[in-house]
DNA sequence: GAAGACCTGCTA
DNA sequence: TAGCAGGTCTTC
């Protein structure tokens, strides 16, 4: 389930295989749902004739520039993905010249995408993307300070950093050994600079290794060519509980924080 | 904050 | 068969 690193992989090889720059010919669309909040015929009457200007990412949105001005942004939730080949859950397809075939694929559903005349109406409700310049320390403290919630929850809120999940939030945690459930108000500079470093360090990381997959399954993550992220080898909490900590040795430990299932270490992430 | 909603597939 | 899943939104 995509965070930053696999939206940005997922990108990268888009732009690799040369969708930039191809017209859109027709539209497939199998799931309706997948649109909001325009119907399928709608979508496709504003969309086919365009061409693909340019793919961006922002936090976790894909973003396609069309030659027409409007933009189609697409987040990909918790089981999206792209791919040049069929599979047996595509929701939506774009035939573009050249014979090249998109399929979005989304076994859960939770995926969407919209189509508007400026993505200011999505973007301007996140954060500084992680992994921009516009992503500062002294941005971030303020950012956490304007707050008083537990850390792990501030982490995964879009409007603070945009692009951390579930996975990325407890590595940064843990890397910066700081106690999920920690006010974001009582963290000291020296706290708060070293999860600032350390969200950078594991998104970079996670990019590098072409994004995290974890157990099989059709829902796990899998980039444009259907391989699975290397990102896993590096994982140091995630998925990890009842194994010792790869720091102090100490048996790893899972709980709930704020509705979402989350893992860190009690010898070195103390409270 | 918490809980439910949106969905399906996999694991225990 | 129940419970869980990497995301986000809505409604208490």
């Amino acid at each position: 389930m995509p965070e930053l690193p696999e939206v940005e992989t997922i990108v990268r090889q888009l732009c690799a295989r040369g969708v930039e720059g191809r017209r859109i010919e027709s539209v497939r669309v199998d799931w309706p749902r997948t649109i909001e909040p325009l119907s399928p015929a709608v979508f496709s009457e504003r969309i086919v004739g365009a061409s693909l200007d340019a793919l961006e990412r922002v936090g976790k949105w894909m973003l396609f520039a069309l030659s027409t001005g409007e933009t189609i942004l697409v987040h990909l939730r918790m089981s999206g993905s792209f791919s040049l080949t069929p599979g047996p859950y595509d929701r939506l397809v774009l035939m573009l010249s050249g014979g090249l075939v998109l399929y979005y694929a989304d076994p859960r559903k939770f995926g969407r995408w919209r189509l508007v005349d400026d993505p200011g109406v999505v973007l301007d409700a996140l954060g500084p993307d992680a992994l921009s310049s516009e992503f500062t320390c002294a941005g971030f403290r303020v950012a956490m300070r304007r707050h008083r919630r537990m850390t792990k929850p501030l982490l995964l809120d879009q409007s603070v950093v945009a692009g951390l999940g579930n996975i990325y939030a407890d590595e940064a945690l843990w890397e910066a050994q700081i106690h999920p459930e920690t006010r974001s108000d009582m963290l000291t500079d020296m706290a708060l600079d070293r999860l600032y470093v350390a969200i950078v360090k594991v998104l970079r990381n996670g990019v590098e290794n072409r994004g995290t997959s974890l157990g099989a399954g059709r829902s796990n993550y899998r980039d444009v060519e259907g391989v699975a992220g290397a990102n896993r080898e590096e994982v140091k909490v995630y998925g990890r509980a009842g194994q010792s900590c790869p720091r102090c040795g100490a048996v790893l430990k899972k709980s709930v924080v704020a509705q979402r299932g989350t893992t860190h270490c009690p010898g070195c992430q103390p409270r």
